[in-house]
Parts: C-alpha cells; sequence; structure tokens
RNA sequence: GCGACCGUAGCUCAGGGGUAGAGCACCUGGUUGUGGUCCAGGAUGUCGCGGGUUCAAAUCCCGUCGGUCGCCCCA
C-alpha cells in the first residue's frame, strides 16, 4: 500500500462528520448543554494538550502507552493530547486555591483522545461531556450529578426501560470485601478484581480471589452479592438483610437513596455493588450508567473523588461528577431508533428556496433577492446549476427540504412574486416588497404547527 | 502489543476457478413556468495492493496494507 493513498483517509480510529453525523453530534451535545444549564451548571474548557506530566498524576506512569505525546519540533518538553478532562478541570479549580465560589458546578464538552485500539464504542477521538460539583461533600450532590445525566438521557428519549444507573458506594463494597475475608491494606486491589469480574474466566477470577486473602467460601460469596442487582426503589437494607452483611455497610446507600426518590430517580436506578469503577481515587459513590440490557459498553461513569483537587495542587475539595462519550451513547440511541427527524436530528432546513424563471428580470434580481432575504434573518438557498429550468430547481428545492420556494417570473411584471409551500404544494402571489415579512408571518405558523405535531 | 473475521460500482452487498453483477443513489428523457410519485433509458470498476499456483484467478495459496470485532487497558 502506497503511503499516498492512506494519508487520504482520517486517521485509524478518528472519524468525519458528514451533515448528517454533525446533526447526529449536535443533537446530543443539544441535550447535554440544556441538562447541564438547567441544573445551573456553567461551561468551561481548556486545552486540547497538557504537559504529559500532568497526566501522569492521577493515572501512573502506565498510562504514557495509551496517549497521544509529542514534543515540538526542536523542543523538550513532553505533551499529549488530552485523554480526559478532569486533571484540566482539578488543574482549573486547584489554580483558583481558595478564591473558588463553593460550590461550583463546572461543565465540559472536550474531544479527547487515546492512543489504543478502536473497537465498538471506543474509538481513538470521541466527545465526553463532563459535569463536576466541586465543594459538595453531601449525598445531595451525588444525586445532582445523577439528575444531570439522567435529565439529558431522558430528553433524547431514553426511560427507565432502556437505561439503568447502577450505582454502588466505595464504603459499602468495602464493607462488602471485608466480610468476605479481604483484608484492609489489600481493598485497592480487590476493587480492581470486582471491575474486571464479568471479562476474566471464573477460575482467575477465584486464584486472583484468593491471592488476596479470599477463601472459597468467600469468593462465592462475593460473586453472589456482585452479581446480584436490585431496583432502587427497594430499600438498600434488603441487600444488607439478603446477604447478611451489617447494615452499617449500606448506610451511605440509604441516604442517597433519599435524595434520589425527590428528584424522581429512584425508577431509573439500581442498587449494584458489583460497580466499582477501576479507579483509585474514587473515594463514595460510585456509578455507571448501562443500557437496560447491557450489551453495550457503559453510557456513562461517575462518582465521587474528595481527594482530587488536591492531588492537583489545590485545597482538598470534595467533589463528584461524571464523564459520559458521544460513541456508546450514539450506538444505544440507533439502537433504541431514536436518531431521526423526528426525534429532532436533522441538518438546519432552508427556510426559502429561490428559483428563477431564466429571463433577464428574473436573472437580475435572483441574488439580491436571496441577499435581502438573508438580512431578513432567514435561511435561504439557491441553485448553482446554469440551467433555470423550474422544475429542476423546485426538483432541486424539495432535495433540500426547503419550507418554501420563491419563484420570480412573469408575475414581476405587476411587482409580485410566486411563493410556493413545498409541504402544502399551495402557490401564492405575493408583492415583492411584502415578501420578507409575508415568509417570516408564515414561517412563525410553520413553526407552531410543527410543535403540535410534534405534542 | 496479541487474536478472529472481512476488503467487488458513490453506498449496501451477491458471485468461491471460465466474458464483472443486483438494489439504492446519480444523470438524461417523458415534462422549455412547477418538485416529491411513476415510466423509459444511461454512465460507473486496477474485484485493496504485491507475489505465487493454473491453459485460465474477483475466486485457491503466501505476504502486505486497510477495516471491523474481541483481548490488554479504561480516564
Amino acid at each position: 500500500m502506497a503511503a499516498s493513498k492512506h494519508v487520504f483517509q482520517a486517521p485509524k480510529g478518528m472519524r468525519d462528520f458528514f451533515p448528517e453525523d454533525m446533526a447526529v453530534r449536535q443533537h446530543l451535545e443539544r441535550a447535554w448543554r440544556s441538562a447541564s444549564i438547567r441544573h445551573g451548571f456553567e461551561e468551561i474548557g481548556g486545552p486540547t494538550f497538557e504537559h504529559l506530566d500532568l497526566f501522569t498524576i492521577k493515572s501512573g506512569e502506565g498510562i504514557v502507552s495509551e496517549l497521544f505525546s509529542f514534543q515540538r519540533s526542536g523542543g523538550d518538553t513532553d505533551y499529549a493530547l488530552r485523554p480526559e478532562f478532569t486533571p484540566t478541570l482539578a488543574r482549573m479549580a486547584a489554580s483558583k486555591g481558595r478564591s473558588l465560589p463553593l460550590p461550583t458546578k463546572w461543565f465540559a464538552i472536550p474531544d479527547l483522545f487515546r492512543a489504543e485500539r478502536p473497537q465498538r464504542g471506543r474509538l481513538r477521538e470521541h466527545r465526553q461531556w463532563n459535569v463536576d460539583l466541586l465543594g459538595a461533600p453531601g449525598p445531595d450532590a451525588d444525586a445532582e450529578v445523577i439528575a444531570v445525566a439522567v435529565t439529558a438521557l431522558r430528553g433524547l428519549g431514553l426511560g427507565p426501560a432502556d437505561i439503568r444507573v447502577r450505582i454502588s458506594h466505595r464504603g459499602a463494597a468495602a464493607g462488602l470485601l471485608a466480610a468476605c475475608g479481604v483484608p484492609g491494606d489489600r481493598m485497592a486491589e480487590a476493587f480492581s478484581l470486582v471491575d474486571r469480574r464479568e471479562k476474566v474466566p471464573t477460575e482467575v477470577f477465584a486464584t486472583q480471589a484468593a491471592a488476596i486473602g479470599l477463601d472459597e467460601a468467600g469468593v462465592a460469596r462475593l460473586d453472589k452479592i456482585a452479581a446480584s442487582r436490585l431496583p432502587a426503589t427497594t430499600q438498600p437494607t434488603t441487600i444488607a438483610e439478603k446477604h447478611d452483611l451489617p447494615v452499617d455497610a449500606v448506610s451511605e446507600l440509604t441516604s442517597l437513596s433519599v435524595e434520589l426518590d425527590k428528584r424522581g430517580l429512584l425508577p431509573f436506578c439500581d442498587w449494584d455493588l458489583g460497580i466499582v469503577r477501576g479507579l483509585a481515587y474514587y473515594t463514595g459513590t460510585v456509578w455507571e450508567i448501562h443500557d437496560a440490557a447491557g450489551t453495550f459498553r457503559a453510557v456513562a461513569g461517575g462518582g465521587r473523588y474528595d481527594e482530587l483537587v488536591g492531588l492537583f495542587g489545590g485545597p482538598t475539595i470534595p467533589a463528584c461528577g461524571f464523564g459520559m462519550g458521544d460513541v456508546v451513547l450514539a450506538l444505544l440511541l440507533e439502537d433504541r431508533g431514536l436518531l431521526d427527524a423526528d426525534h429532532g436530528v436533522l441538518s438546519p432546513r432552508p427556510d426559502v428556496f429561490v428559483v428563477s424563471s431564466g429571463d433577464d428580470q428574473a436573472e437580475g434580481l435572483f441574488i439580491p433577492l436571496a441577499t435581502s432575504l438573508r438580512d431578513a434573518g432567514l435561511h435561504v438557498r439557491h441553485t448553482f446549476k446554469a440551467g433555470r429550468n423550474i422544475g429542476k430547481q423546485l426538483k432541486e428545492a424539495s432535495g433540500h427540504l426547503a419550507k418554501f420556494a420563491v419563484i420570480l417570473g412573469d408575475e414581476l411584471d405587476s411587482g409580485h412574486m410566486v411563493v410556493k409551500d413545498m409541504t402544502a404544494g399551495e402557490q401564492f402571489k405575493v408583492p415583492a416588497g411584502d415578501l420578507a415579512a409575508w415568509l417570516q408571518r408564515r414561517l412563525a405558523g410553520y413553526a407552531a404547527d410543527k410543535r403540535s405535531c410534534e405534542h
């Protein structure tokens, strides 16, 4: 394969966005922004690449092989395209130090990069919605960020039968693991093992579990508890009773349950002590959103990380939040048939397509008319083809899904233009001077009709 | 980094040793001032690339590049 051929493709794992793809992306981002803003979060942004070292603070040197990192030609500073937004956020929060008003509610929609082999739901470049609530230690804050995530997903048409928020708590999980025989100093390894539980063969799981202090009975017990999910409408104490754990172990879930209930979220949630998240920095609530059938990767993941800002040189600030990527979300919406015009996914439709009959008078007015309609705020298109066959131009207009066509022809002799409603097929003779106002009036009615159709 | 499967028209794909195919999309005409539907017609290929086997390779073999899916990892 000559190099000259493959440079004409997007690099591995990177995507081109044609208009129809961009319409989907905008649809997701509209839902994300809308949910964030309605909950009082403010949008922030940051650099697309950071100092390489920023990313090893939290994740260790091991992450370097997963990064796109580089030096500028002749320079000796190491940079890396950001693989996640959290270090940037923590850096920004830390840089404000004690002047940061608390609580601070921030969200961002960055492009993120990872240098691994692409697979289903996991590409080298993706967009990820990040929501963080800094300075609020209570379960109300955990419930609030879950509410933001669920609000966005509901806005995209997903309900409790489509998605489940699987919730656990590091404290509860630790209580469970301790009850199964894991010593306190092996807890981090145990979390990591539980996180991989569904992926590793049972024998391997048993061997590794034995290595961190679980005997055969302990493994069986852990496996049983981690595999069981309960609707959040059940009291968390039921989990304790069912699995013979101390009630204390689930006390955090009980207080979270109250906050979720206030926000009407319980029907979307499940208690799932098998959710621990691989990351070491989670300190409290941990949760993931999955499709109900569990066929895709996690749509979102989040939790509480009270030590994060301190890790980046700032004061210790309690914090919680989540990330939601566009790739798995789009797969899920596609699977549910929620990615079409009826669900709001559409490139902008022209208000007017200007058509010229081709005679001198019409040709002279063609572009000036389009210009004046654009100045009046309308979305205007016209043909770029040489032929001025009216039939062809109307065909082009309907191909663009134009709402109206304005036809310039013989009627100009009496100062009129023909306006055609492309949906109804009706035609009207409109005085040239009234055209913009006439169209704006009709388009307002058009939008109202569309709304009433949608509801 | 490892493994499996797949590369044929713009797109989705059929053909698995013997003349390169279908549907969709596109273009033209029916219709020189009226679109969507319909009818008729038309253009389209290094069968990813390189080598090998064969009288003959899109087809079989080897290699390579690319894609998809999985493993590792998961922010």
